[in-house]
RNA sequence: GUGGUUGUAGCUCAGCUGGUUAGAGCGCUGGAUUGUGGUUCCAGAGGUCGCCGGUUCGAACCCGGUCUUCCACCCCA
């Protein structure tokens, strides 16, 4: 080996015991996202960089990885545009697919190229990785999967509802208890900008805002008053920096505070039928709150905003997230088709569910039982043995040379098998085998001709 | 993309102000035990000290670059 080999930057090997973990995680979502009635589809890893491309924002733009052309690029490149060294130009000419960046876009290109096969009001589930040109940390890195499940062309509230119960249902079944799903409405941040007099600065706004709870009040009127946003509008606003109470009093006041705005009292109603649904309904395990903080980067939404905290005391970012666009597909030529969706950061949960040692204890056993090797016909005997097994659909398998049986059983040890069978020259003289109990080292006789016992016993 | 941080045996980590042959625990291999693991005892193998370059009589240690890890921004699953 000249080199040690490596893999790039914020990617991962994945061993047996990681990968049954995390399949343990997809099957759970996936088996909730069938009986919720969504259905699978798939979309390629990369798109045509036009699909994606001003759909995230100009710092989406930069987090996304563009796949170079083939053949003889750069020769195709204009002399002075070559000669002006300006990446950001050069780069379309270069460069005309990109790695898929979320889940949502692509469904969105999707919809419009088959609108005419669709049954709408269209629920879909999409279980595939994405890439993203970010700079890795805990809990981020550059290849990752995302778990969605979105509805378009259904501008009905109960989807809403019906994807927190979703959420709900999945953390519930995978024990990890106590997730705060939040939840805000873009009208909502829209009417707040709009009665503070800060309409054409509610991006700076809602960015600011979202920082609240890690930078605190002083923080954040700082950030606004660095944007733009003059003194009296914060101070119009500064009734959301110590928004406590129920859910119920906080929409008490936000709609005292948006009554001249429009947009903003369309959100409190819309999140006021969510939070009496759901309340009515009951949740699990989850909590829903209430959180006017919460804004999200991305600029396609317009009317529920959803993220998934981990559990108090886990220290990990969002774990899932979502909300409602209206205009979506409208950007491939496809107008008025309102669609909602959430996301599952598998990668995430993974940790989060190692962090509170929720997987399942034996969940990473790949067999029940080995059969030791005690020569030729011996382990001839012994693979007859393990085919009947297996036929039972019990995870079999026999040691495949005649090692020392010290070693053959530090073997089973170390795959955490629960029980050994020994067949050697004895039990083959008079047609029977030993089950060796690994846990408490009990010993027991089977004859061959009832292997049905034995497996009965395996529970 | 900005600032910082980390890298020594398969794993977790020691290694002094730069000084001879870089250590430990766990794991691995062999033996005590040629049909009995997880406990114990004995022995052994395993390292271009992330990589490239520089300073020095001499570098794991100092300097520069680079890659990687983690952290804070940015943003996000």
């Amino acid at each position: 080996m000249a080199q040690k080999p490596s893999i790039p930057k914020g990617t991962r090997d994945f061993s047996p015991s990681e990968v049954i973990k995390r399949n343990y995680i997809f099957d759970i979502i996936k088996k909730h996202f069938q009986t919720f009635g969504f259905q699978p589809i798939e979309t390629p890893s990369f798109e045509n960089s036009e699909t994606l491309m001003g759909k995230y924002g100009d710092e989406g733009d930069r987090l996304i990885f563009n796949i170079l052309n083939s053949g003889d690029f750069l020769s195709k490149v204009d002399d002075s545009l070559y000669n002006s060294r300006d990446s950001n130009k050069i780069t379309p000419g270069i460069s005309e697919k990109a790695l898929r960046y979320d889940l949502t876009v692509p469904f969105a290109r999707y919809v419009v190229m088959h609108q005419n096969e669709l049954d709408f009001p269209f629920k879909r589930y999409q279980i595939q990785p994405v890439w993203r040109a970010d700079r890795p940390q805990k809990g981020r890195f550059r290849e990752f999967y995302q778990c969605d499940a979105d509805v378009v062309g259904s501008d009905s509230l109960l989807q809403e509802v019906e994807l927190i119960q979703l959420y709900d249902t999945v953390f519930n079944d995978l024990k990890l208890e106590g997730v705060i799903i939040k939840l805000n409405n873009r009208k909502i941040l829209a009417g707040i900008a709009e009665v503070i007099g800060a309409k054409d600065l509610l991006i700076d706004f809602t960015v600011a805002l979202d920082k609240l709870d890690k930078i605190g009040e002083d923080g954040v009127k700082k950030e606004m008053l660095s944007k733009g946003i003059s003194e009296s509008a914060i101070q119009k606003a500064s009734p959301l920096f110590n928004l406590t109470g129920s859910n119920a009093d906080q929409l008490d006041r936000l709609e005292e505070l948006l009554k001249d705005s429009e947009e903003g009292s369309k959100g409190i109603s819309e999140l006021r039928f969510i939070m009496e649904t759901i309340t009515s309904l009951g949740l699990q395990s989850a909590k829903l709150v209430i959180d006017v903080t919460l804004a999200r980067g991305l600029n396609y939404y317009t009317g529920a905003i959803f993220e998934v905290g981990a559990p108090e005391g886990v220290s990990m970012g969002s774990i899932g997230g979502g909300g409602r666009y209206d205009d979506l597909t409208g950007i491939f030529g496809l107008p008025n088709v309102s669609g909602v969706g959430i996301s599952f950061g598998l990668d995430r949960i993974y940790l989060v569910m190692e962090e509170l040692g929720l997987f399942p204890e034996a969940i990473d056993r790949s067999l029940d039982v080995l059969c030791l090797n005690f020569g030729a016909k011996e382990g001839l005997a012994a693979l007859k043995l393990t085919t009947v097994l297996r036929k039972h659909g019990i995870k079999a398998d026999i040691y495949p040379s005649d090692a020392k049986i010290n070693k053959q059983f530090k073997y089973a040890n170390n795959r955490k098998v629960p029980y050994v069978i020994l067949l050697g020259t004895e039990e083959l003289n008079n047609n029977s085998f030993v089950v060796k109990h690994m846990e408490t080292g009990k010993q027991t006789t089977y004859a061959l001709s009832k292997v049905e016992t034995f497996i009965g016993g395996l529970q």
